[in-house]
DNA sequence: TTAGAATCATGTTGTTGAACACAAAAATAC
DNA sequence: GTATTTTTGTGTTCAACAACATGATTCTAA
């Protein structure tokens, strides 16, 4: 019934979720499942709108922000593939407090919150799933509230840094980070402005601590910048 | 068979989840509550410990802090009694990453949280409870990035008396926050240091904002509070 | 019981350093 | 070749911190 261009394979692209549902559970979902392309930079859904999807990024990359004080962004979580998001504004019964837009060429698998609520009343092992995505959520959340508030420009910056390489990971030469940020969304997930951004990153690079070129950064000393993101 | 000190009566006092239960689930969890005490200032966990029990606040004020850089302490939640806590670090599979304690003379209900795991994978309005709560508390936390980081420290200090207003109300009088916070705890809950707090404070007064007495704070503009709130 | 000691919370001030705004140049992308 | 992004520099603001003063409360030993 659903266009045909769905060649994607449900069982593989939503794994997690997919393991602990029954039969009929995988039959409303496929019925209801959509999947959307976004272009770089396009937006993905606007902070105050209605939440209705749950949504999981099966290609690509996301970042989840805010717009705070005088329209400056903060970058609050980035999404790599077969991680879900867009869900907890729904649970809370709110609007979305947050913006998402693709960070690159991006797909995203939208599943109906209905469908989802109704299964997981009766599915304890899928209520958990969210329980538990959620509970970590809240965890890294409430970390993140000290290390902006707490750590200084360099520890925020390197935290940023190594916070990239555990979501995203390296290329093949092991080293370069698998993601090209501009120093501006580099600032905003460190909180600072891009000037001194800018100007860190160079410290780092004078440190060798990293290499730099472009966009693309190369993780050199990764002890030292472990070392930094502790201290400072 | 247990303690006959408990006179407390669970069907109001942990009313929220107690509406969703069976009369077989309210009789596990009769069977295995607890009711501890905690003195003012007494820790009721710690951080890196592991959690075992769900809590609800019967009666007093609890604080959940994390310790950050140098030992410098941020209060990341108060709870009012009727909130449950200590749930959210089990259901992430860690350690508590943020301590707890009394902030006044409180009592405590302890309910294992392997009962409840049990009861809400069959009990799906259970499992909604606890994935509203964690909702509902995520999306504060990203908005506690955003106001901590962002904003000014007027506005922070002004954003954290219209919290303890919201959580803990007022007293008799209609203006007197009916909690008495000491200028570190202010300053632990506004990200800056107890001098800071100290000063802000003073200028609040200076500008007929809020009176103060000793730890007593009233409210005397809460438009003007709001507005320092909201500008930074 | 009370004078004094010790401790802690509160309040004040000056200094220092960090981070920001602004501006303007250089490099790069489209 | 125009627009955007990146880079660097300068002056200013702001908040952290240290050092210190004061007052309240608790403890203790005569």
């Amino acid at each position: 019934m659903k266009g045909k261009k769905e060649i994607v394979d449900l069982s593989s692209s939503l794994s997690e979720i997919w393991r602990v549902l029954s039969e009929n559970e995988r039959e409303s979902i496929r019925k209801d499942a959509r999947f959307v392309n976004y272009r770089k930079n396009e937006m993905i859904y606007f902070e105050d709108e209605y939440p209705k999807d749950l949504m999981c990024l099966l290609k690509g990359k996301v970042k989840i922000f805010k717009s705070g004080i005088g329209g400056r962004s903060q970058i609050i979580r980035m999404i790599r593939p077969i991680q879900y998001f867009g869900y907890r504004a729904y649970f809370a019964n709110e609007p979305y407090v947050t913006a998402a837009s693709a960070f690159e060429s991006s797909t995203v698998c939208l599943i109906s919150m209905e469908i989802i609520e109704d299964i997981l009343r009766k599915n304890g092992d899928l209520a958990m799933f969210f329980i538990q995505q959620l509970s970590i959520d809240l965890g890294i959340a409430d970390q993140r509230v000290v290390n902006l508030t707490q750590k200084h420009i360099r520890g925020r910056l390197a935290e940023s840094l190594l916070f990239l390489k555990e979501s995203y990971g390296l290329e093949e030469d092991g080293a370069t980070l698998n993601i090209y940020l501009a120093r501006e969304d580099l600032a905003n997930l460190s909180n600072m402005t891009t000037s001194n951004a800018i100007r860190t990153l160079s410290g780092f690079v004078d440190e060798r601590v990293i290499a730099m070129d472009g966009r693309k950064i190369k993780i050199i000393d990764e002890d030292k910048l472990r070392k930094i993101s502790r201290m400072g």
